[in-house]
DNA sequence: GTCTATATCTAGATAGAC
DNA sequence: GTCTATCTAGATATAGAC
């Protein structure tokens, strides 16, 4: 064979990979497939090797940054008693905000989502219960959890639309400071 | 002359309302002019009599909508003293939630606002800011007043997320709740 | 599996008739 | 001001050579 066995799915996992990073960057549906293959040193005819279509690519970029940023946000058994404040410092902090393309998918691809098929949301929102199930019991309460979700794309939202970075860095602030005061296990500690 | 003088001013702000709708819900960039046009009766050729570009109707739309949402949201000084908490319950409706294309443009066009010209993230700033300073006054707290925003704007991006109607009310009720309890002047009154 | 070439379609924008 | 026709560019997707 003129290719080895696991050339297949280390491409498309380098081209999953890829795509995310430049969907979350600049759009889903505002990117072609030529760039996106180019952008891994391919041509556009060989997109179709990987994936029946480009809205099954979607799919599929949905499916794993679901699972990579849930698992890293409801993190596990083993977690420490921070775990939930370090997640709120990383997600509420400036290189989040100025970093869409290595960051949650909700904030930047959101809306593409909420217009996309059934399927894709209910990925979404088994990765937003599994979510919302930890910090229920880390932070023991099951409404602050849906708030503080919220509070964390909204405030990403809202700091990547206006345009200085003072106002920016303000917004992130507040926010924190706001849930620190409000969601005790959402405080800095020291560790 | 052919047409009344007031004629292409009307004609323009139903071009911009109708295309403030389709945007709000379908997104900006993944609609074409012909669709914008058609949605009013005429042809796309018709479109350039009105706007230089399309992406000089986007600016109009930021504009229109920021213009509407923040004075709204804002309200002035003659507002009740429960005005946050009527845009909270408002906002944070299950109507406001499936009606993308008649709500505010934050939760929808957010991501495409973050990646547009600096001059429309600057007027967004300004909307921000503007509710920002009345709502800050009102609940006497400058940090609530941005994680406010914040909570509204999340909540309804997570909200629309989701697949099932179920949840999507979960995390609009677990929303109004948490404010209710955190920033007192959201909390529903009688009138 | 990837390439080039191509088919088909739609996009944003312009030109000229009415 | 609006229409039809058209230009140019880009999109998704397919076909066949290597």
């Amino acid at each position: 064979m003129r290719y080895t066995k696991t050339h297949k799915e280390e491409t498309r996992a380098k081209l999953l990979d890829s795509s995310s990073a430049i969907a979350k960057k600049g759009g889903f549906a505002s990117t072609g497939v030529d760039a996106l293959m180019s952008a891994i040193g391919l041509t556009g005819g060989a997109f179709y090797s990987h994936f029946r279509s480009k809205q099954e690519l979607f799919e599929a970029i949905v499916e794993q940054e679901m699972q990579k940023s849930c698992d890293m946000l409801a993190g596990n058994p083993d977690s420490p008693d921070n775990h939930v404040a370090k997640c709120v410092r990383d997600y509420l902090s400036s290189f989040h905000a100025i970093s869409p393309e290595v960051g949650c998918i909700l904030p930047t691809l959101g809306p593409e989502i909420a217009r996309a098929d059934p399927e894709v949301r209910e990925r979404v929102e088994r990765g937003l219960k599994q979510t919302h199930q930890s910090w229920r019991e880390r932070t023991g309460d099951a409404d602050a959890a849906w708030a503080l979700i919220a509070q964390l794309v909204g405030a990403l939202v809202v700091a990547r639309a206006v345009e200085s970075e003072k106002t920016r860095k303000e917004i992130l602030a507040a926010s924190r400071r706001f849930l620190s005061k409000t969601i005790p296990s959402t405080a800095p500690t020291k560790a």
